[in-house]
DNA sequence: TTCTGTTATGTGTAAAATACACATAGGTGA
DNA sequence: TCACCTATGTGTATTTTACACATAACAGAA
């Protein structure tokens, strides 16, 4: 296929938000490095090898930009150090509207698939 | 916030896609112009004025290289003429390609939502 | 008859998001 | 000392998206 431009969001889920939300949900119990995080992915159904490391690093560090997160380095423990990532406040916000606006779009997503399945259906 | 860089589709609902999905829906029933199809968004649930005008053109020229929809001009009738498009064979077996992938995707984010939901929930 | 509004189709390009490949470095064990 | 595993990061080309503008036929009013 070639070449695609399209524009206008504002209508659904965009990669990047939904790593803000799975990276948000997994350090809600506890704190952890990228590397860690990268390898949780499989707890809510994202194959990690779908991410790579260094898009997930950059993620993370943007996150923190935006007050998202914290992080601090880990020195002990056996290895190369640690960026240890813990949310904050503005974070967990952050999250709670996410999953607003995430519920409304799976709205729109499930009328629209909806109504081309009953459409494509009765061919 | 800042310009955030993160990479890695295979995941999710693309804007380019979901319209693709929306114009060879409606032109199911029956054939119809770019202006026309721009303004029967509202139909399934898209404001129109989220779509500019422009890029549903460019949209349905793609779609047109892309084999999924033949066009021809009109010029009967009051008005500039129109350029009137039809699905094609192909274009009906894209959307139920697009309607089966649609639907696992919906899945995955049903399972997301669930569980960051629930995790806010007995905070 | 020219001016304005409506229908109708398109293009140019800046900005943002994504994909892919590469670079660095500490520690461990053969 | 060399290979390998953990761990973090950068550079940049390509693709997608957003925004603004250009063109033109026709209708009706001034």
């Amino acid at each position: 296929m070639r070449n695609k431009k399209v524009g206008c969001a504002k209508f659904g889920f965009k990669m990047s938000n939904i790593l803000y939300a799975v990276f948000l949900y997994l350090l809600m119990d506890n704190s952890a490095s990228g590397y860690e995080l990268s390898e949780e992915l499989s707890k809510v159904g994202i194959d990690p090898s779908y991410i790579p490391s260094g898009i997930a690093y950059r993620l993370l560090r943007d996150m923190e930009a935006n007050g998202l997160l914290v992080s601090k380095w880990e020195t002990s423990g056996s290895g190369p150090a640690k960026r240890v990532y813990k949310i904050t406040e503005s974070g967990k916000k952050y999250l709670e509207a996410w999953l607003v606006e995430a519920k409304r779009n799976l709205q729109t997503m499930e009328n629209l698939i909806g109504l081309i399945e009953r459409r494509l259906k009765d061919e």
